[in-house]
Order: C-alpha cells, then sequence, then structure tokens
DNA sequence: GAGTTTGAAACT
DNA sequence: CAGTTTCAAACTC
C-alpha cells in the first residue's frame, strides 16, 4: 500500500532510488510505525524473535527436525482451555499477549529457518503484500488461496466458549502439522531428494506459507482474540501447510498426482484434515455465511478427533497414512479418488459449505469412515476405552497389509473379536465399514438397501431412527450407538445425544452398558469357527473366542424372522438360545441340542435341498425365508455349518478392505463376497458333504477325506489334534469350499480361524485357487498356540505340541 | 404410511 | 433373578 504511494512520490528522475537497495530501505521504513500501531502483544511477539539467539534462528533443518515435534503438545496447546475459554472480559491483555508470543514463537522458528532455505522475503515490506495493518491481505498468492479474507471469518464466527476451545485444539493441531510438514520438507532436502522438479513451486509455496505465517503472526491485530487467531492460522495452516504436504510428504503419489495448485491442498486436506478440510471450507466461504455452532463443533471434533491432542507429529504422519489407506480401502484408485476429490472439492470450495453434500461416493466413504477414525484414534472409545468394542475396524481399515491389521489387533484388546466382525459382503467400495460386528449381523435388508441405495457409503451412522433413546441404547435401540459410531445427517433419530459434542454422556453410557453387560458391544453372533459359549470357550482366549452369542429368545417368531437375533445374523440357534419352537433354518436347537450338530440326517438333508434350493438358483424355498436367503445371495449352505461359522478370521481380515458396511449381515454370503460360492460350485460342495458325516465322534473318521481334499497338489496338510479337538484348517472365505466340508469336521474351537500374513492380495481369486494352502498368522493363534512361519511351512504348536503343519504357498512372514 | 407385532434392552 | 416396561425394528395391512 505505501509502496506505491511512496514509490509515485519518488521523483522519477532519481532513478539511483530505484535500485533494489534503496527500494528495500525505503520500503523498510512502514515498519517503525508498525510497531506504534500495534499493542504490545505484537511487540512482544515481534521482540520474542529478535531476542531469538542467531544460532536458534538459523539452525540447520536437522536440528528443528527434532526439536519441531519435540515441542510440547505445542505452545499452542498450552493455550489452556481456561485461558481461551474465558471470558472476553477477562481475557485480559497479558493472557492475549502471551499468546500471541507463543503463536510468534511456535512458527518464528520455522519461518526464519525456512527463510534461509527459500530466500524468499519472509516480511518483506517491500512486496507490498504484507501490509502489517491489513491481516487480511495475507491471503497472499498461495495457490490455494481463493479464500476468503480472514476478517470474513472473524466477523462471521459466532463463538462460544466451546468453541473456542475447539478452534483453539485445531490450530494446535495445525500448527503441529505445520511443523509435521516442515520436518518433512526439511528431511526431504535433506535426504537430496529430488525436489528439484518442483523447486521454484516450492519455493512459491515456502514463500507464501512463510508470508502467510509471519503475516498473521504479526498482523493480529488486537481486536482478535484468541479464537479467532485460530481460526485463522487453522485456517491458513491447513491451505499452506496441506499444499506443501502434499508436495513433500514421502507419499509422491500424492505430489505427482496433485498438480502444483490447490487440488494439492485439496488432496491433502481430504486426506488429512477432513477435519480442517471441513472446516476450512467453511470457514472460507462467503464471508455473509453463518456457520452454524454445531456444525462446526462437529467437524472440528471430528477433526480433532482424527488426530487427537495426544498425538504427537509422527502420530499425525500416521494420520495421513491412514487417510490414504481409507481411500485405497474403499476400493478407489488413488488416482481416482484424487480426481475426484479434488474436482468435488474444488466445486464445493466454490460452493463453500456445500462440501459434504458434494462429495461424491468415494468421499463419502471417507467421511464415513472420519467418523470412525473421530472415535479411534482419539482412544477414548476404542483404545483408552477397553470396554469399547467396537471400533477398531477403523485401524483395520488398512488394509495393506496384514502387519498392520497384526499390529492393530495387538493394539487393541478385542481387536481379535471385532475384526472377525467384518462383513465379508462383496461390498461396493465406497461401503466402509464403522463397526460392522453389530452391523453386519443386524441391519435389516431394508436399512441394508436403505444404506447401500443412497450411497452413505460415507456415512459411519446406521441411520438410526431412534426417539425416545437419545441414541444411547443398545442395537435394538440405536444401532449407531451400539456401533460405537456417532450419528449423523443420515440419522432421523430425535433428541439424539450419540454426538460428538456429547461425548462424555456417550462414553459413559457406553461403560454404563459394559459394566452392566460386559459383552454388550460384543457380536451377538459369532462367525468364527469355534464356538460359542456351548462349547465351554475360554473366556480368556482370544477376544474373538470371548464374543459369544448370548442366544435368542424368541416365541412366536419360531426363530424365522429377524426378530430372532440368530436368525438375522444368519446362524443356527445353539444351547444358548431359550427359543421356543425354534425353526432356525440356519440350524435350529431342539430341546437341548442343536439340531445341525445333533442330527445329521437332518442336516444333510437340510444341506441337500439348500443345495439344490442353491443350485437351481430360483427354485422354490420350503419357506420364505429360505427363499429370501436364497435371493440375497446368501446361501444357507454356509450357515448350515453352524458351529462352522462361514465367517471367519482368515476371511474377514483379508477381505477387510472390502467389506462392506451397508450390508448386513447377511446370513452368509457374505462371507463370501469374493468367495461367494457359486450355486454350481455350492452344490458341488453339497455333495462331498453328504457323504461326510458331521457328528464329532465322526472327525477320525473323516479326517482321511479332509486329508484326501486337502491333499491336492499345492499343499500338504497335516492334521493332527491332540485330545480330540477337531482341527480346522484355516477356511479362509474363498477356501471355504472344498475345505468346508472338511472344515467343518476339523474345527479347533479353541484357535480360530486365522489370517493369513501374506497380503490381502492374495485372498481374492489366489486362494479360490489354493483351496489348501494355509497360512497362518501368530496373532490369530491365540495363546493357545503360536505358529513359527519358515518361509513356506508354518507349525502350530498348541497346547505344546504341534497339532498340525500348514504349508503356505506363499512366503511365510520373516 | 399407519398400525401391529415382536423380542431385546432397560428398568424395577 | 424374574417380572415389567420401554423401545425401535420388523412386519402387516
Amino acid at each position: 500500500m505505501d509502496t506505491p504511494d511512496r514509490a509515485a512520490a519518488q521523483p522519477a528522475a532519481s532513478r539511483a532510488e530505484d535500485s533494489p537497495v534503496f527500494s528495500f530501505i525505503n520500503n523498510l521504513s512502514p515498519i517503525e510505525p508498525l510497531k506504534s500501531v500495534y499493542n504490545t502483544n505484537s511487540l512482544q511477539g515481534y521482540q520474542s524473535i529478535n531476542i531469538t539467539s542467531i544460532s536458534s534462528i538459523f539452525t540447520s533443518p536437522h536440528d528443528n527436525v527434532h526439536k519441531e515435534p519435540r515441542l510440547p503438545k505445542s505452545s499452542l496447546g498450552e493455550i489452556s482451555e481456561s485461558e481461551v475459554c474465558a471470558d472476553g472480559s477477562n481475557t485480559n491483555k497479558p493472557t492475549k499477549s502471551s499468546n500471541a508470543v507463543r503463536l510468534f514463537a511456535c512458527t518464528s522458528t520455522v519461518t526464519q529457518e525456512t527463510h534461509t532455505v527459500t530466500c524468499s522475503d519472509v516480511v518483506d515490506p517491500a512486496t507490498g503484500s504484507c501490509d502489517l495493518a491489513q491481516p487480511a491481505q495475507f491471503d497472499n498468492g498461495s495457490p490455494d488461496h481463493n479464500t476468503t479474507p480472514c476478517h470474513g471469518v472473524r466477523s462471521d464466527l459466532k463463538q462460544d466458549k466451546c468453541r473456542k476451545l475447539d478452534v483453539v485444539q485445531t490450530v494446535k493441531n495445525t500448527v503441529e502439522k505445520r511443523k509435521c510438514l516442515f520436518s518433512t520438507e526439511i528431511q526431504l532436502m535433506d535426504g537430496g531428494l529430488s525436489v528439484n522438479d518442483n523447486d521454484e513451486v516450492l519455493g512459491c509455496e515456502w514463500a507464501d506459507l512463510i508470508s502467510t505465517t509471519s503475516g498473521e503472526l504479526l498482523a493480529f491485530d488486537s481486536t482478535m482474540d484468541e479464537h479467532h487467531r485460530g481460526v485463522h492460522l487453522a485456517a491458513k495452516n491447513a491451505e499452506s501447510c496441506g499444499y506443501l504436504l502434499s508436495k513433500l510428504t514421502g507419499d509422491g503419489e500424492i505430489s505427482d498426482r496433485a498438480p502444483p495448485s490447490a487440488s494439492g491442498q485439496v488432496y491433502y486436506q481430504e486426506l488429512m484434515m477432513g477435519e480442517d478440510q471441513t472446516e476450512n471450507a467453511e470457514m472460507f466461504q462467503d464471508g455473509q455465511q453463518t456457520i452454524s455452532t454445531e456444525e462446526i463443533q462437529d467437524n472440528i471434533y471430528e477433526a480433532n478427533g482424527c488426530i487427537p491432542l495426544d498425538y504427537k507429529v509422527e502420530s499425525q504422519q500416521r494420520g495421513i497414512r491412514r487417510r490414504c489407506l481409507v481411500f485405497e480401502a474403499a476400493g478407489f484408485s488413488n488416482s481416482v479418488v484424487q480426481k475426484e476429490t479434488v474436482e468435488n472439492l474444488s466445486v464445493s470450495k466454490s460452493k463453500g459449505k456445500s462440501h459434504v453434500q458434494t462429495q461424491p461416493r468415494g468421499l463419502r466413504g471417507i467421511g464415513l469412515h472420519l467418523n470412525a477414525l473421530a472415535l479411534t484414534p482419539k482412544g477414548k472409545m476404542a483404545c483408552l476405552d477397553t470396554m469399547a468394542s467396537a471400533l477398531l475396524p477403523s485401524s483395520a481399515s488398512e488394509k495393506d497389509a496384514h502387519v498392520k491389521l497384526l499390529s492393530a489387533g495387538e493394539s487393541f484388546p478385542h481387536s481379535g473379536g471385532e475384526l472377525l466382525e467384518f462383513p465379508m459382503d462383496d461390498c461396493s467400495a465406497g461401503d466402509f465399514p464403522v463397526n460392522d460386528h453389530v452391523s453386519s449381523q443386524s441391519v435389516s435388508p431394508q436399512k441394508k438397501r436403505r444404506k447401500t441405495d443412497n450411497g452413505d457409503d460415507g456415512e459411519a451412522c446406521k441411520r438410526c431412527s431412534c426417539k425416545k433413546s437419545k441414541c444411547l441404547k443398545l442395537y435394538v435401540y440405536c444401532e449407531c450407538f451400539a456401533a460405537g459410531v456417532y450419528c449423523s445427517e443420515p440419522c432421523s433419530c430425535q433428541g439424539c445425544m450419540n454426538k460428538p459434542i456429547h461425548e462424555e454422556t456417550v462414553l459413559s453410557t457406553r461403560k454404563q452398558i459394559e459394566f452392566r453387560n460386559p459383552l454388550a458391544f460384543a457380536p451377538k453372533v459369532i462367525r468364527m469357527s469355534d464356538a460359542g459359549p456351548e462349547t465351554g470357550e475360554d473366556p480368556n482366549s482370544t477376544p474373538a473366542s470371548a464374543r459369544h452369542k448370548r442366544g435368542c429368545n424368541c416365541k412366536k417368531s419360531s426363530c424365522l424372522k429377524k426378530y430372532c437375533e440368530c436368525y438375522q445374523g444368519g446362524v443356527g440357534c445353539s444351547s444358548n438360545c431359550r427359543c421356543e419352537s425354534c425353526k432356525n433354518t440356519f440350524g435350529r436347537r431342539d430341546g437341548e441340542h442343536l439340531t445341525f450338530v445333533v442330527s445329521d440326517t437332518e442336516l444333510t438333508e437340510e444341506m441337500k435341498q439348500e443345495g439344490e434350493q442353491t443350485e437351481n438358483c430360483g427354485k422354490e424355498k420350503e419357506n420364505d425365508q429360505q427363499k429370501a436367503n436364497v435371493q440375497n445371495e446368501d446361501h444357507p449352505l454356509l450357515e448350515l455349518v453352524p458351529i462352522t461359522p462361514p465367517f471367519d478370521l482368515s476371511s474377514s481380515l483379508l477381505k477387510l478392505p472390502n467389506f462392506s458396511s451397508a450390508k448386513p449381515p447377511r446370513p452368509s454370503k457374505a462371507r463370501s463376497g469374493n468367495s461367494r460360492l457359486s450355486a454350481s460350485k455350492a452344490a458341488t460342495t453339497l455333495q462331498s458333504c453328504k457323504s461326510s458325516k458331521v457328528a464329532g465322534s465322526d472327525i477320525d473318521e473323516e479326517m482321511p477325506d479332509i486329508l484326501k481334499e486337502a491333499n491336492s497338489p499345492n499343499s500338504c496338510v497335516k492334521t493332527t489334534s491332540p485330545n480330540g479337538k477337531r482341527v480346522s484348517p484355516p477356511h479362509n472365505a474363498l477356501s471355504i469350499s472344498p475345505n468346508r466340508k472338511g472344515g467343518r469336521k476339523l474345527i479347533l474351537k479353541s484357535i480360530p480361524s486365522f489370517p493369513s500374513l501374506m497380503g490381502d492380495s492374495n485372498s481374492g481369486s489366489k486362494m479360490s485357487n489354493t483351496d489348501n494352502t494355509f497360512s497362518a498368522s501368530p496373532l490369530a493363534l491365540g495363546k493357545h498356540c503360536f505358529c513359527t512361519c519358515r518361509q513356506h511351512m508354518c507349525y502350530l504348536e498348541i497346547d505344546g505340541s504341534i497339532s498340525f503343519i500348514l504349508l503356505s504357498t506363499e512366503p511365510g512372514p520373516s
């Protein structure tokens, strides 16, 4: 501003004054007035930078790489709630100034440091873009700056205390992200990584970032209170950092694909800051628009949830990756997702807050996952709350490697069980489950359909419609709550308390319920080989096995309707059931015995029938339910092996990336997702099954059959079971077929089926081709045994003795 | 879409 | 632990 005037005032003749040096000096003059303009806050902030030792300012990037992360939950983080939430009246100068100083100090290092790198003007008044008196003008140049001047935000935001807090948290997060970002950049450069191609762009970005940062820091006018600044900073940081991150993070894919324009940032935001993204989208929209408090709170909440305050920088990076994985898990190729993301976000950005609505399915999927993430990382519901059992899925979403799954499992006491519950439905890519063990087993077809049709893939919620329960009751009342997810837009609930803003209530309620019934949030139906409670499973065994079906109590539905949880879950009734006149087609309980267990004949007949039905694929069924099942592609055949639920750990783990939350547990299909048996195949299987006995007493007799089957060229499976335990090779979803025949007879009850450690890439068609190929994962072996994988061979030690050897065609884990 | 049925969860 | 109430989904019309 001043520069032009000044320049105009200069005699045209004095060309000497046009020299860069002179110009520079000339332009420095405005600084003085500024000092007087700014209050002590700014002064302090400004001084603080001067005070900073040269060494600290010009420390090598390396130093900062280490230092940055170490910043205590960030200086910003110390903008305590009390401070921030204090009434404006109480927010006296000292507080403000201190905050300002912190803010400044927090970023000054970065600024200085980066300055040396980019040689760009940090706060060069000469540029005219850094008119300190006009903070709004610091939207200078970042390719992404299509934003509304901060004053717009300032004027529009209506704050309350909570909001302030949230904003501050966001600020903290973004600042940390920024640090992380810088670290990444530094590392990149130090590492000699080729960033040349983007040097120029990069430089611009740095400059933008720097100018933005410093500008903001210096430009905070005294009228801006903390939360405003927070919003401003958060927004700015999100933008500038976002873009940079997209260019700099290890995810080359991102930078490669993301053009050095807003898209990069957009992508980044999408990846990492569903939170900030949403937030920013809102903030940068038309200044006239009023943002609903709740909206922002929710958004911020989720955002923070994804990147909990506890998280260090490293954690955030993981968060980024995880989000990336979400994309992958959602079945979208990065490129596709990115494109869609960019396009849509761009659109949404231009449209301001329509962001959410304009999300493509893929994004919605992410959104859904966000919900899950909001819960998981937070650790409050999943990690810290050991009782909260429903949330692992989010972490499990890291499809890329079983290792991750395993590690996740290690982190979560209930992971095993949770993982087991992932439905293996052939899911649409966008369908991302959030705790599907519940939904999988209980979502009605209608609901399922509803969800699927609406592409609510992006919704974590189950679309409950609670009216009186406030969404704080278990499944029967509120699916969302039971599933461990917050209710969201799609829900039609009333007086809902199952929202982030009521987290405390939700958590306390959850704990209360679990206190009353530890298994309250456990899957009602165990879909793993083993066993149910009736088998006297060891409660201390794997978490999964600890989950047991409580059993239904049907009286009038005869277990033939969805009123029956067993039926709904696609499993037969068990001895735990107290149902009357049970006619569960999946296996009924007659008196004290389970039909499917005791009555081989009946079972066989049933299977036969089922097989025929399947074979005909449309043939009339005995009852409507069966018909319905078939129509749903749920082949009862799989369910006819109640003790060996079609859904097992291995399959679930292998297919995690593909599971669908939208689909309820179809009785069985599932499990088949990819592995769904074709009608013909099922029939074939049936034939095999018919020849074999089911009763445990027949196990030994049948063993040979199993081994025969297992004797296929690709595998060599020795199966011995101490104690006559039923041992079943891990039946992968796809290997279900042949193995399942025998699998039924070879169930090792104490050991859930285990997942392959191989990449899930093996799970698909490959598995189908290698039905006899087994692999084991230590995780799944639980405490009863362990597996030592040696290249292609694994042997399991059960209770001290080798129970059987698994030969894998895949290299075992190191 | 309204009303009924149903059975799990919550409550006593 | 049993009986009752509450509740929302499933189901029927």
